[in-house]
DNA sequence: GCCAACGTTGGC
DNA sequence: GCCAACGTTGGC
């Protein structure tokens, strides 16, 4: 099993949109950036758990924990029109981008700030830590794993 | 709202 | 295939 941090502005899709959903769970959809779609197709498996983040807001960081109910499978959002993600370059049949679907699990009883991970000592190579990381998708080690899920209380 | 960092596009 | 121009992300 991996374990990954997945990206989203509350505004857009945080944690409580997530947990309102039927079943907690939530098609990660939307995800335009190929680093990340790679991710997304080839390396996210069934049961694999993931960090939710919120970017974008104040202050941005983690803020629960989720996993992975369904593998990926092609983003039909690429191909509808009238969404915003809509890419007339992925078609059903070469799809150019795949989605997986999410699980709620937990939310922490605080946010566990971007500042904070930055200062820990062992998270210090942590991806999502790294300056001018973008990627809405990052892979988490097993030992930052286990180091931020004693900081959540 | 600014802007650094980074990804993508397209002319050549 | 290079790289300048442009667009986006997201912390601050």
């Amino acid at each position: 099993m991996k374990y990954w941090l997945f990206k989203s502005e509350p505004e857009t899709f945080g944690i409580d949109h997530l947990i309102k959903r039927p079943k907690q769970t939530e098609q990660w959809d939307g995800v335009r950036n190929y680093q990340a779609r790679n991710m997304l197709r080839d390396d996210i498996k069934i049961g694999d758990k993931a960090f939710f983040y919120h970017s974008n807001c104040t202050p941005p960081g983690i803020v629960g924990m989720i996993d992975i109910v369904k593998a990926s499978y092609p983003d039909t959002t690429a191909f509808n029109p009238e969404s915003k993600y809509y890419d007339p370059k992925s078609t059903p049949d070469n799809p150019r981008w795949f989605m997986v679907d999410v699980h709620f699990i937990k939310k922490f009883d605080r946010i566990i700030s971007l500042e904070e991970l930055k200062q820990h000592p062992l998270l210090e190579n942590m991806v999502v830590a790294r300056r001018g990381s973008r990627l809405s998708i990052t892979p988490v080690t097993a030992e930052e794993w286990k180091t931020i899920i004693a900081m959540r209380k």
